[in-house]
DNA sequence: CTTGACAACCTAACACTGTTAGGTATAATT
DNA sequence: AATTATACCTAACAGTGTTAGGTTGTCAAG
């Protein structure tokens, strides 16, 4: 065995836990994640892993990230042409069908406290910050078209109050979507209608 | 010291109990919240705390269920009276400011899941519940007044909307509020626009 | 006044968690 | 053939919530 097939191997080995990683991620949710029945998954020792992924949170990010593309490539093929208010509502959708399809991402991403900030220096790049400046790009168009009322100027004001409408309607589902006393009505349609209605009130 | 005395001082370290674990939630936040460090600050052990509460989950409840009350009586301040429109802009207003007083409370009851829903034979009663039942009375009181667009009529599905865009300010405020990569606006501010955005679009 | 019961608290322990230190065997390089 | 490094392991640390069982001290009853 030479030295590229070891790289390979560790890679596909890599890989083997990325997979596992993803699955047990999906079948036991954020709180039933653990570092040691993850390596039960592959035949490992939790310290196994730490071979290829120096903690936790790395081998996490690293599943969100693959996935994460697939939100990525729905922002991207919304593209830079058309009106910019359909198209944020067009952003909204893909937004609310990436939580529905990757609810625990969702909740590690956007739910949950990055640690302590003195990760300054390295900036682990977090997916959540790309999909806020795809949104904001799209807002600057809208306010350099003079599509939004005259007391909106602030671009970063009107994407957190976008953002933060399709985050609230997916977070509470994902926190509350099983408690009985709430009877949920269907989320598309529902986070169609609330895009509808903001930004009919946003529009000039 | 008859029965009576008894009683009384179970009830003087229940609260001393209590207000440790406020002290504690409030300083350490919900991921610093233990038993062990709860127990320390009265001079406990943390079995100790177990004579008083079933277990960490009640504990929390009763803390939060105390503070809540300050909620309540906002949302009750508002009253039966005047515009259920304005109403509903003035009870976001008064949600927005208990999280901003008490975002760890507000961390644990609206965004963590609440445990396996086997707990449906004693339901302990959810302050979140009241909270949304709130909202909806008024959205019923402004239906009937005819105040909503035509294709708004389920009072649920428009009590979820307006909650959502509450909830997604104020929960990306206390999750992201630390990332440098969110110019923040004032959150009572961007939350004053987003409902009047919201309510124009909602209204006919 | 003694006995029994009960409350309130303790120490130990269990089953977890993420993570680190240090050892071992196997494979690749010199 | 000797050395070095990779990839894995066991054992352990410091936490977590929680339970079992023992030790007080104060109460009520005989």
């Amino acid at each position: 065995m030479v030295a590229v097939d070891r790289e390979e191997h560790s890679r596909s080995v890599k890989q083997k836990i990325l997979d596992a990683a993803r699955e047990l991620l999906v079948a036991d949710g954020v709180e039933g994640f653990s570092m040691r029945k993850l390596a039960g998954k592959i035949g490992y020792t939790a310290t196994g892993i730490y071979h290829h992924f120096p903690d936790k949170q790395a081998v996490l990010e690293e599943v969100i990230e693959t996935d994460f593309r697939s939100l990525r490539a729905s922002l991207g093929r919304i593209g830079n042409v058309g009106d910019p208010i359909d198209r944020i509502q067009q952003m909204g959708m893909a937004y609310v069908d990436f939580a529905i399809e990757f609810p625990s991402h969702y909740q590690i991403l956007f739910m949950t406290p990055a640690s302590l900030p003195p990760d300054t220096k390295i900036v682990r790049c977090d997916p959540a910050e790309d999909a806020y400046a795809f949104l904001k790009q799209v807002v600057i168009e809208g306010l350099a078209l003079g599509r939004f009322r005259t007391e909106f100027l602030d671009a970063d004001e009107l994407s957190q109050i976008i953002w933060s409408s399709a985050h609230g309607l997916v977070s509470l589902h994902i926190t509350k979507g099983n408690d009985p006393w709430v009877p949920w009505r269907d989320l598309r349609s529902v986070s169609e209608k609330l895009f509808e209605a903001l930004l009919r009130g946003l529009v000039r």
